[in-house]
DNA sequence: CCACCGCAGCATTGTCGCAG
DNA sequence: CTGCGACAATGCTGCGGTGG
């Protein structure tokens, strides 16, 4: 099964220029480069993407999901992506990540969810888009150790967003109690 | 009943101060 | 200098309250 790579991450960029501009995905650097994170050493002017979030954020929900789904399916269940159940606190403006449910359905019932999925991921590696008239290409420009970005996993308020979320749930309702939790992130790991 | 406004929550990632 | 906690930034969307 494939998990997290390099491949999936230059899917992302080429699926997303299809419907956003390069300026909504990339940095700019002052040599006029497309990058998708600030370089370590770098140290012309810099901006915060916001463009980014939720594209990066909905297509790794949605990755995701269709991982889920595809161990879960061999036992007749289903992975849904952004799942709603007011019982147990997940409503429309904070529903769930991914679920594992019995059915496919947005609108759940407590009794369904098998499991709670709360998605952290996002781009591992740097990458330069180069968009030549001719044709466009990414390429990698090193890995984590080469950019300032911090992966979600390794920050404790990304963390403690993830966790406050889970306690929401948890108390909203005795229905909730016993449902599983899970925080998945794709942060690399050292040395590996 | 509907248009509008403010607030809250979603997302990610750069910045800054402090401790060691 | 590095690591970490706290804070900032901002587009989008849903919801509740209010005025006409």
């Amino acid at each position: 099964m494939e998990l997290w790579n390099k491949n999936v991450e230059k899917r992302f960029f080429t699926k997303s220029l299809e419907y956003a501009t390069p300026e909504q995905l990339f940095y700019i650097t002052n040599e006029n480069k497309y990058l998708a994170y600030w370089p370590k050493n770098y140290l012309g002017k810099k901006s915060t993407l916001q463009s980014r979030n939720s594209l990066i954020g909905n297509f790794t929900e949605k990755w995701t999901t269709d991982l889920i789904q595809r161990i879960v399916e061999d036992e007749g269940l289903f992975a849904v992506q952004g799942a709603k159940c007011s019982e147990i606190a997940l409503l429309n403006n904070s529903p769930a990540d991914v679920i594992i449910s019995k059915n496919k359905n947005i609108e759940q019932e407590p009794e369904n969810i098998l499991a709670i999925f709360e998605v952290k991921m996002s781009i591992v590696w740097n990458w330069e888009f180069k968009n030549n008239k001719s044709d466009m290409n990414l390429i990698c420009m090193g890995d984590y150790n080469t950019h300032q970005g911090n992966p979600g996993l390794l920050r404790s308020d990304s963390m403690l967003k993830a966790i406050g979320k889970s306690i929401n749930i948890r108390v909203s309702s005795l229905k909730a109690s016993t449902i599983p939790i899970i925080i998945i992130g794709n942060t690399p790991i050292t040395n590996t």
